[in-house]
DNA sequence: GCCGATTTGTCCGTATGTATC
DNA sequence: CGATACATACGGACAAATCGG
């Protein structure tokens, strides 16, 4: 949808990059040749080298340039960088998605649900628990919370689709910030009912807190994953060597 | 030691929120009134929003306002946004370190290696397995690749300290980007004879790519931790709702 | 080693667009 | 409708790092 200037230059010089235009190692022409090439202002060239910057695509170096550091390859990931929900990773890494909803019910947040969900007691909520499976194969099970004011109308078919697609397309929610924490589990008993586990007895867990543009958190989830099929990524950088921005 | 004015802006709100000088869902000051409170110019005040933006402390709001979404953690959670070597993390989180090295040699990279590690056969590189502890209990297995290239001298005494320390502060080098891919693996021999597992089958592994600011790869590394003790954050912003930059 | 050209980093002021109230 | 607040874009200035002659 974004029509801005920067973001047209981001994603030109994204693809350049993908397909190799520039080799890894290489430089990529200096801002004001950029300037000149996309006719803009500096500024609107420096932002959209930021945001490869922060994708881990190039490497700016003070009075040097900016190198393309980014390495094609990459194995299939399940999870990488931004917010992305479970039907759009599948058809990215070229999946066939089902969902099987093992519950759906409504309950109202005590003060246990309050201290695990960040939801406040007396909240409303749909508690949800989803099977996702990947070309046939269970794989993810999912426990979602999300707030009623926030979703309404929210049904069990709905959740066998999308529910992301239901909040951006039909209630026109913009979901922005997610706050993550990945960290290892022991497998209960639910994941060994419904999912393979081989000889596994743990699950990597990402926990998720979303929020709206209004800075209302309207989800909280727990997606328990089978490990071997688990693999989440993400650029780091040091704090704080000048950057862009 | 960025003494940019940004980055004064930035520690300063940052703290403010942290401390809750603004309550959680609280509106900040205007951009307005920022740049009269610091005196300086709105882009400065955008750059310093920009990065709280990316930390997930804030949620700006397009006609509204810019939101305080930081909600205060109580678990010490091992790794979390940026680049951070094993002793940084432990003194934030207020642990004892201790790290012991297992191997230290020599080595060359064949075709094998470099479709591990990314770094080119024939490279001159080390290769050095550490065994970490916090609070005197083993939770780490490190097997670090460096790049004898970019990173000379290096020796047992100093991998038992922070070899960061020593990249950073003695060779001035400056470490900037990261990619780290995580998993989670079965247990290996090693990892058994070092680490207590109790009866997990599996470690959270995080594998790590990083570049100095030349651009140039000169850490491959395998971090097993032992899974009750591993935590890793992260703030993910969909792609993409107007932001800052 | 010095100097000037190039390149990235920081900061400023201004203008205009869009969303909210 | 006007006022406020954030979003995008421009152009300019100077600093800091690098490189070649």
């Amino acid at each position: 949808m974004p029509k801005a200037k920067y973001d047209h230059i981001y994603r030109d010089l994204k693809e350049k990059i993908e397909s190799e235009v520039y080799a890894y190692q290489e430089m990529l022409p200096s801002e004001n040749t950029l300037v000149t090439e996309y006719s803009c202002s500096r500024n609107t060239v420096r932002r959209a080298l930021a945001e490869l910057t922060a994708d881990g695509y190039v490497q700016p170096m003070h009075g040097k340039g900016v190198r393309n550091i980014f390495q094609p390859v990459e194995q299939t990931s399940f999870t990488v960088g931004g917010i992305e929900s479970f039907k759009e990773s599948a058809i990215r890494n070229n999946r066939t998605a089902f969902t099987k909803v093992l519950l759906f019910t409504e309950l109202t947040a005590d003060e246990k649900i309050e201290k695990k969900t960040g939801f406040k007691k007396g909240s409303e909520l749909y508690y949800i628990q989803r099977l996702r499976s990947l070309n046939g194969k269970p794989l993810i099970l999912d426990h979602n919370y999300f707030l009623k004011e926030v979703i309404p109308g929210l049904t069990p078919g709905i959740a066998s689709q999308s529910i992301y697609d239901y909040l951006e397309n039909d209630l026109g929610i913009t979901i922005t910030t997610s706050k993550r924490t990945l960290t290892v589990e022991r497998v209960t008993q639910i994941d060994e009912k419904y999912i393979d586990l081989q000889d596994y007895n743990c699950m990597a867990v990402i926990t998720s807190q979303t929020f709206d543009d209004n800075g209302i958190q309207f989800e909280y989830t727990q997606s328990r994953h089978r490990p071997d099929y688990f693999r989440f990524q993400d650029v780091a950088t040091r704090r704080r060597p000048p950057q862009y921005l």
